[in-house]
DNA sequence: GACATTATCATATAGACAGCATGTC
DNA sequence: CTATATGATAATGTC
C-alpha cells in the first residue's frame, strides 16, 4: 500500500514522503486494514524496528482529537517526542517526571507523550487533559508482565477506559504468544506480523561455529582469545558494528576494556568528550576504551556519558559496545552483530535463564536498515550445551504474558489510588473495577479477594482509609496517593517525622535517614567490610537517627543499608566529589545521580506529609499527641536539605 | 630458596517510574 | 538463603 493512498491530510503525506517513506511495511499495511486510521482498537504485535512508531503516527492523526503516547522509559519519551515534534502542524507535549510540561497547557497540545506512571499520577489528580483524549498508544504493552510496573499499566489502562469510554486505543506489542488475550481484553482486533524490514538469522555459537536459524553456518575459530572477541573482531573486519550484552556492569567494563586494546577503531574525538572531566574511575576508564573504538553501556554512567556513548555508535565513530540489558530495552541503538555473551542472570534467587522475550529484544537490535545488508544476532555457548540453549532461544515463541496484579504491593497501592480518586467509594465499586483489569480477564477477580482485603485492613490500621462507611481514603491516604509513594513509604515517614518531631537534634541526617528507610528508596549494597564502620558511625551519631540504634528492634543489617545511602548522600549534599564518593562507599556516578533524585523526590513527598501532620487532627499511629511534639522544625530541615540537594545536582 | 601453579575464600551481582514549582526544547 | 565468576590470599608444587 502506498503511503498517497492513506486517508491523511497531504501535509502529512508530504511529511512521510520527504522522511523516505513511501509505501507501508506489511505490518503497517495490515495495521490499517484493521482500521487504525478509522478510529479501530488495534494491538499490534510485531518486532521491534519494523515500523511501530508510524501505525502509532496514523492512528494518532487520524484521530479526531487529541491523542496520548504511553512509553516505558522516560528515555523513549524525549525520543518519540523529538520524532513526533517534526510532524508538521502538530503540537506535542512531553509529560514525565524529570520533563516535565506544566500541567495546564499539556491540554493545548494534538499529542502528549508520556509515562504510564504519570498518566497514572495524572489520573489521580484530576488532569484535566486526561478526558479529552481521544486517542491513546500503548506502546510495549507487553510490560504488562512486569512485577511492579505491569500493574501500573493495566489499572491505568482499565481507568482510562472507564473515563473515556469511547476512545480509540492502539496497543504496541514484541511478538509474545498470547497478543490475542492482551487483544481480547482491550476489545480490539489483533495484528500479528513477524515481518522485518532487514534480514535477521539468528543463531548459537559454539566451538567455533556459529549455526544459523536458516541452516548458514559461520566458522570463527578463536586462537587465544575468548569466542566473544573473536565474533567481535569478524564482523568489524567485515565493516559492521558489534553490540554485546553481558550480565553485569563489571562484566562489561572488563570486555570494553580486554576488547579496546584490539584498537578496532580510533575514535579520539570520542575519547577526547568523555574524557573532559571524568573524574571517576568509570569515567576514565570508558574514556581509556574509547579510544580505541570501544564502550560500555550500564546505569552506572552519568546521563551525559550514556548518550554521547548511544550518539557515537550511532554514528559508527565505536565499533563496539558491552552493554547490560539497559540498551535492549531503551533507546534505539542497532548493530550489525548483537552478542549475547551471557544468558543466565543473577536475581537474588541464584542465576536463572533470561526470558525468552528479553534474549529476543536483544537480537532485535541486530540489523541496522539502510546501513547493513542484514543483521544476525547469537547466543554464545560457554560451558553449556549449545542444543539445549538453541532449543530454548532460537526460533521459540516467547513466555506468555502474564498479569501481575496479583501481588501485595501492587494491590496496595492500587486500591487506595482506586478509591482516593473517587473510582470507587465501596467494595462493590473497587471490586468492578478490578473487574475490568487484564488480570481479571486472564484469571478471575475472585482470585484477588483475599489480598484485596489483606490490604484494605493494612490501609484501615495506618489511618489512610475508613471502613465504616463505604470505602473512603482519609486525608491523609489522598495525600500519599496523590505524592505518589507507596502506602507503606506513607505509614513510615509519618511514623518517623511523630518520633523525629520529639527529638532534640533533627539534622539533615536525619531526614534522609527518614526518607532513605522506605520502601521506595533504592537499597544500597552494604559490604562486610563496610559494616563495622556504618554501625560504629551510626552508634557515634545515634542522636540524630529516628530508630533506636542501641536497641535496635528488626533488622540492623538491612538498616545500615539506610545508614549507607543516608550518610552518602549527607556527603553528596556536603560538597564531596562524584570520585570521592565512589572511593568511598563504591557507588557509581549514575547511581549518585539517580539517588539523589529519588530522595530529593521523597523529601518534597515527606514535607506534604508534615504540613498535613502540622495542620490536620494527627492520625492514631506513632507519637504525636503530646505537648513536646514539634514538627516545624523537622519540616524547615526538609526543605533545607531538599534544597541542598537540588543546589548539589547544579555542580 | 625463588617463583609458578593451584586451592581457598571473600566479594558482588540489571534496571529505573513518580511530586512540585519554575521557566528550558 | 539461592549461584557463579572474579580477585585476593594462602598453600602447595617445581626448578
Amino acid at each position: 500500500m502506498d503511503v498517497r493512498d492513506l486517508s491523511l491530510a497531504p501535509k502529512y503525506i508530504e511529511h512521510f514522503e520527504t522522511q523516505g517513506i513511501e509505501s507501508l511495511y506489511p505490518p503497517q499495511e495490515a495495521a490499517v486494514e484493521a482500521g487504525i486510521t478509522r478510529g479501530e482498537r488495534v494491538v499490534a504485535a510485531m518486532p521491534t524496528a519494523s515500523g511501530k512508531t508510524l501505525v502509532a503516527q496514523l492512528a494518532m492523526l487520524s484521530a479526531d482529537g487529541p491523542a496520548l503516547y504511553v512509553v516505558p522509559l522516560r528515555a523513549l519519551a524525549t525520543e518519540k517526542y523529538d520524532t513526533f515534534a517534526e510532524l508538521p502542524d502538530v503540537s506535542v507535549g512531553i509529560a514525565t517526571g524529570d520533563y516535565d510540561a506544566d500541567d495546564e497547557s499539556l491540554d493545548e497540545h494534538d499529542i502528549i507523550v508520556a509515562t504510564s506512571e504519570k498518566v497514572d499520577s495524572a489520573i489521580r489528580n484530576g488532569a484535566n487533559w486526561v478526558e479529552a483524549i481521544a486517542c491513546v498508544v500503548v506502546d510495549e504493552v507487553h510490560l504488562l508482565n512486569a512485577h511492579g510496573r505491569g500493574p501500573t499499566l493495566e489499572i491505568t489502562l482499565a481507568k482510562l477506559r472507564r473515563l473515556v469510554p469511547d476512545q480509540q486505543l492502539v496497543a504496541l506489542s514484541a511478538t509474545v504468544g498470547n497478543a490475542a488475550e492482551i487483544a481480547d481484553w482491550l476489545d480490539a482486533e489483533l495484528v500479528r506480523s513477524t515481518w522485518r524490514p532487514i534480514d535477521l538469522r539468528t543463531g548459537v555459537y559454539d566451538d567455533g561455529e556459529v549455526t544459523f536459524d536458516d541452516g548458514t553456518t559461520l566458522s570463527i575459530v578463536p586462537g587465544d582469545e575468548p569466542p566473544t572477541t573473536a565474533l567481535v573482531a569478524d564482523t568489524i573486519d567485515d565493516g559492521g558494528q558489534a553490540l554485546v550484552f553481558v550480565n553485569s556492569r563489571r562484566e562489561a567494563e572488563t570486555l570494553a576494556q580486554s576488547l579496546g586494546v584490539h584498537g578496532f577503531r580510533q575514535a579520539p574525538d570520542v575519547a577526547a568528550e568523555i574524557g573532559t572531566g571524568a573524574t571517576t574511575s568509570t569515567g576514565q576508564a570508558l574514556a581509556e576504551a574509547a579510544d580505541g573504538g570501544v564502550a560500555f553501556h550500564h546505569a552506572g554512567l552519568r546521563p551525559e556519558h550514556r548518550s554521547i556513548v548511544e550518539r557515537a555508535f550511532r554514528e559508527r565513530d565505536l565499533a563496539v559496545l558491552c552493554a547490560t540489558p539497559t540498551l535492549a530495552a531503551g533507546v534505539n541503538v542497532p548493530a550489525r552483530r548483537v552478542i549475547v555473551r551471557d544468558h543466565e542472570r543473577f536475581t537474588g534467587d541464584g542465576y536463572e535463564p533470561l526470558p525468552i522475550l528479553e534474549v529476543h529484544q536483544m537480537f532485535g537490535r541486530a540489523g541496522r536498515p539502510g546501513l547493513d545488508p542484514y543483521g544476525e544476532a547469537m547466543l554464545v555457548a560457554t560451558g553449556v550445551d549449545a542444543d539445549a540453549l538453541c532449543e530454548q532461544y532460537i526460533g521459540t515463541e516467547p513466555e506468555r504474558v502474564e498479569s501481575k496484579l496479583d501481588s501485595r504491593e501492587a494491590l496496595r497501592t492500587h486500591v487506595l489510588a482506586t478509591l482516593a480518586g473517587g473510582f470507587a467509594g465501596d467494595r462493590a465499586e473497587l471490586d468492578a473495577l478490578l473487574a475490568s483489569t487484564f488480570f481479571a480477564h486472564q484469571r478471575d477477580a475472585a482470585e484477588l479477594t483475599d489480598l484485596v482485603d489483606e490490604v484494605l485492613s493494612y490501609l484501615d490500621a495506618t489511618g489512610m482509609i475508613r471502613r465504616d462507611d463505604g470505602l473512603v481514603a482519609t486525608d491523609l491516604g489522598r495525600l500519599v496517593s496523590r505524592v505518589y509513594v507507596d502506602p507503606l513509604t506513607g505509614a513510615a515517614v509519618v511514623e518517623a517525622l511523630g518520633t523525629a518531631a520529639t527529638m532534640d537534634r533533627v539534622t539533615t541526617l536525619t531526614v534522609l535517614e527518614i526518607v532513605c528507610d522506605t520502601e521506595d528508596m533504592s537499597t544500597q549494597y552494604v559490604r562486610t567490610e563496610e559494616a563495622g564502620r556504618l554501625s560504629e558511625f551510626a552508634m557515634r551519631n545515634a542522636d540524630q537517627f529516628t530508630k533506636p540504634v542501641h536497641d535496635f528492634e528488626g533488622n540492623f543489617q538491612s538498616w545500615l543499608a539506610t545508614v549507607k545511602t543516608a550518610r552518602l548522600l549527607d556527603d553528596w549534599i556536603a560538597g564531596v566529589g562524584l570520585p570521592e564518593l565512589d572511593e568511598r562507599y563504591g557507588v557509581a556516578p549514575g547511581d549518585i545521580r539517580r539517588l539523589a533524585e529519588r530522595a530529593e523526590w521523597l523529601l518534597s513527598a515527606t514535607e506534604v506529609i508534615a504540613e498535613h501532620l502540622l495542620t490536620g487532627p494527627t492520625p492514631g499511629i506513632g507519637a504525636g499527641q503530646d505537648s513536646e511534639t514539634e514538627y516545624e522544625p523537622v519540616l524547615e530541615r526538609l526543605r533545607e536539605t531538599r534544597q541542598a540537594l537540588l543546589d548539589a545536582a547544579d555542580d
